[in-house]
RNA sequence: GCGCGAUUAGCUCAGCUGGAUAGAGCGUUGGCCUCCGGAGCCAAAGGUCGCAGGUUCGAAUCCUGCAUCGCGCGCCA
């Protein structure tokens, strides 16, 4: 494929361009970092920039114009390069080849990775997200980590990382002693088999009534959490049945969302493994004994700021683990299991401080150890926090906004708006249609804003259908699919090569091939920045230059065949990378709706 | 007290590894279907980018201080 001998971006390429002119201009290894080349700001300046004049200007201490000038009578020739200009103070401007440009698209489109560059060679990438509690629905409280966590699983895959998603489930804990006693004494069991999910969380609120009155009730759930601990047969069967009840409940959700994990790991996972972290830590020296309980202490003067004089209880005084202890040991699992360069961790942002007194606690225990420093990197991808207008997200106060029903309105919604806008589509594809719009307008509305602001939960914001959300880019894909019907083209057999034919002058035609063509470079900022919001943005200029392109230039009735063929080929390039990534984000990517 | 984050248009937010005239959606006002899907398109109004300094050719973006708000800080997760 011609795809293999071009550099994988417009920028990589220009890039490239830039640095060979200015090291035939005599410039080489003057900086060591080269400035990329970016998308001009302003159409009237070309199709790309390159502000590394700047830098050179500063690093010789001359004119910034001059070196500029230099730079560009040095540049060789390109066949993607029509002209460059030198403008302001020393900014070079490009103007790209139509046809080539044409081509560059083409060349993505049918790269099996659309262009994006292979950043993980294969490398494992292990991605803790979404982590819901066993015995109790997931609320809106889950969502964020499901979804953004979902969207860079995605990513990674995307840029070439073998990605090992795992959901690492709450199933361990006092929790289950209390639902143990709550079964044995006040199960409905018509209820049971009509909701099982419902009456475990209506055992649990029991359990916390009934004990606010009855406090031995307390002492008979720690008993049995003991019980369970210790093994015994019957706590154990009752505790694997709230697993398995729970996981029914978790993967009707997942399947919505187009949610799927490669381990589903829970604490319970690592409960036999928590003695052993505890005891390392101490004979390492970097845990000590206080009052009982066993802990990390982290100096003053500690490289993160953000643990200094802090501790970590890793052990408690009644013998019981943390789920920092569960953190180390699950951490301990994955590098020996599958040896990845990264872990990811996607939760709340109010868990910052504790993800780093773990990792500094690991990192003791790895140089302890002798291990080498840079074996894997750990992030927390922390999101912003969910804030409800009234009430807490309280399983106890039953005011809990449940996930599905969130999904149920959002479809709800949709489906109003499908009966509206396309009445002569049959029932059960309009269900269909309004299933993908409604979880795909909750999936966008947040995925589209920076992960780490914190979000105002508002149904009417979530749930728009109109302006930058899924459903427009949906709309304009569906737009595509529209016009190659009429064509007796479907998805994916429209001919690409005529798109480099020459026809495709029209300024909305250039305007939306440019877009296209930095779609392999907006996923790699959004990766590499691990913020979808940065990929969204640009589909939605996207789908906004093609409605532009739509609404001006006529496809199917051209004024050639050439140009039909060319704009034929354009539509089903922008069909392409709208359904890339929206599958990306997750979005169902519908032919009509 | 220490740490993390926020402050950009009426509202909700992008833009933050420094680049040319600060963007979008919603809302408001006014246009566009004899024409491939009007969930769309075009246009207008609307901003001392919290305040004050600093760094430099250039700052919403980096640094310092301040103000206001949110979150976190030894036996919950």
């Amino acid at each position: 494929m011609t795809a293999s001998s071009r550099p994988s971006t417009v920028s990589a390429l220009l890039t490239e361009l830039v640095a060979t002119a200015a090291a035939a201009a005599g410039h080489d290894g003057v900086l060591d970092a080269l400035e990329p080349a970016s998308p001009t700001s302003n159409p009237s300046f070309g199709d790309y920039q390159s502000n590394h004049a700047f830098r050179l200007g500063k690093a010789l201490k001359t004119n910034p114009r001059a070196v500029a000038e230099a730079v560009k009578a040095a540049l060789p020739v390109h066949p993607a390069v029509v002209r460059a200009d030198v403008a302001g103070p020393g900014f070079l401007n490009f103007h790209l080849d139509d046809a080539w440009l044409a081509g560059h698209v083409v060349a993505q489109v049918q790269d099996t990775r659309g262009g994006v560059e292979d950043r993980g060679q294969g490398r494992t990438v292990v991605i803790d997200y979404s982590s819901p509690n066993v015995a109790k629905r997931m609320h809106i409280g889950h969502m964020r980590s499901t979804i953004i966590g979902n969207a860079l699983h995605r990513l990674y895959e995307a840029g070439g990382y073998r990605v090992v998603a795992d959901n690492h489930i709450g199933d361990w804990g006092t929790q289950f002693g209390m639902l143990i006693v709550g079964w044995r004494n006040w199960l409905d069991e018509a209820a049971f088999a009509d909701d099982a999910i419902g009456e475990l969380e209506r055992l649990y609120v029991k359990f916390r009534e009934e004990a606010a009155a009855d406090p031995t009730l307390d002492d008979l759930a720690r008993a049995e959490t003991a019980k369970l601990q210790a093994g015994d047969p019957d706590n154990r069967a009752l505790w694997l049945k709230f697993i398995d009840i729970s996981m029914v409940e978790f993967n009707g959700v997942y399947d919505r969302l187009g949610v799927r994990f490669d381990e589903t790991l829970g604490e319970s996972a690592y409960n036999h493994a928590l003695p052993g972290v505890v005891d390392d830590l101490l004979d390492a020296g970097i845990a000590v004994e206080d009052a009982g309980a066993v802990v990390v202490r982290y100096p003053d003067d500690h490289d993160v700021k953000a643990v200094r004089g802090k501790l970590l209880v890793i052990r408690k005084q009644d013998g019981a683990y943390l789920y920092g202890t569960t953190d180390l040991a699950t951490l301990e699992h994955r590098l020996s299991t599958w040896s990845p360069a990264e872990i990811v961790y996607v939760t709340d942002g109010r868990q910052q401080l504790h993800f780093q007194q773990v990792f500094a606690a690991w990192q003791a225990w790895r140089a302890h150890r002798g291990l080498p420093a840079d074996g894997v990197a750990l992030r927390h991808m922390w999101f912003g926090t969910l804030k409800l207008p009234e009430g807490m997200m309280s399983t106890r106060k039953g005011n809990v906004i449940r996930l599905v029903e969130l999904l149920d309105e959002a479809v709800r919604r949709a489906r109003a708006v499908v009966d509206e806008k396309s009445p002569d589509l049959p029932d059960a594809l309009r269900a269909e249609i309004a299933e993908a719009v409604g979880i795909g307008a909750v999936r966008y509305s947040d995925l589209s804003q920076n992960p780490q602001s914190d979000v105002s939960f508002d149904w009417d914001r979530m749930l728009a259908m109109e302006g930058n959300t899924a459903p427009f880019l949906m709309y304009s894909l569906a737009r595509c699919r529209s016009i190659q019907r009429k064509a007796d083209l479907a998805p994916g057999e429209t001919p690409l090569a005529p798109a480099a034919n020459g026809a495709l002058v029209h300024e909305r035609e250039r305007a939306l091939l440019r877009l296209l063509a930095r779609f392999p470079e907006s996923v790699a900022a959004a990766l590499e920045t691990q913020r979808p919001n940065l990929l969204c943005d640009h589909l939605f200029e996207i789908a906004q230059a093609f409605n532009r392109f739509y609404f001006d230039v006529r496809v199917l009735d051209a004024d050639s065949d050439d140009q039909r063929a060319a704009r034929l080929a354009l539509v089903e390039l922008s069909a392409a990378v709208l359904s890339r990534g929206l599958g990306l984000l997750g979005v169902p990517a519908l032919d009509r709706m």
